[in-house]
DNA sequence: GCGACAG
DNA sequence: ATCTTGTCGC
């Protein structure tokens, strides 16, 4: 699982894919992770987060941060190979696996399928999500400016994903299935992990430890 | 052929 | 992702 060269980790790309499974799959939910990597040192140390949280409460109940070398730059479409190692190092300190993870990234919405929350999912065995900040691939038709507000996102001829308003007159996130989940339980799920702000409060905290930050960001200042 | 391109 | 202060708005 240690490509050498972009083909060959486009190659693994192509077999994980094969393994992505895009239906419900799991107990009711006791906690979700939210996962995040950071770099300092302009890209030399990457610093790798995971938060769990009781759901639905969304209460902390244990976190993680782990710094590695970084393994080398980012490639668009590779960002997995790139960030997947030190989050399953971490995943693998926790006193409890989480019931699902909640990625910082696409999933489904990926040229060959197979973004950051699927590589992960596969590779745990763990009901991912892909929760990006920002556009990828694919279109779709404008959006209501209400929280809950949602179109899917279509890529040759695929639904792939969904653009989601998580707070009303908000840049919207992009979500799509990650592993052992559906379309519409994702967008279910991280609707409810985002009853405040834009993003997750998994990602949130997730994002908070990555960037070494101590004090918790607020979720009911 | 020419850009665009999650984090 | 990261480099970076103040500033506009609710």
């Amino acid at each position: 699982m240690n490509p050498t060269t972009p083909e060959a980790a486009i190659a693994i790309q192509q077999e994980l894919r094969k393994q992505v499974v895009m239906a419900d799959d799991f107990k009711p939910l006791q906690t979700v992770a939210g996962v995040d990597v950071g770099f300092e040192e302009g890209d030399r140390i990457a610093c790798g987060a995971i938060a769990v949280l009781r759901y639905p409460s969304l209460q902390m109940q244990e976190s993680l941060v782990i710094r590695r070398p970084t393994p080398f730059s980012y490639i668009p479409g590779l960002l997995a190979f790139r960030e997947v190692p030190i989050i399953l190092e971490a995943l693998a300190s926790l006193k409890s696996p989480p019931d699902l993870l909640l990625c910082d990234g696409n999933g489904y919405i990926h040229p060959r399928r197979c973004g950051f929350a699927c590589h992960l999912g596969v590779v745990s065995g763990l009901p991912a999500i892909g929760v990006a900040k920002t556009p990828y691939i694919g279109k779709h038709e404008p959006l209501g400016a209400e929280r809950g507000a949602w179109q899917p996102i279509y890529d040759a001829g695929e639904i792939v994903g969904a653009v989601v308003r998580t707070q009303a007159n908000v840049k919207p996130v992009y979500v799509s299935v990650g592993h052992r989940i559906s379309l519409e339980t994702a967008i279910e799920i991280v609707l409810k992990c985002a009853p405040k702000y834009r993003l997750p409060e998994t990602t949130r905290q997730a994002d908070r430890l990555s960037k070494g930050r101590k004090t918790p960001v607020s979720l009911q200042p």
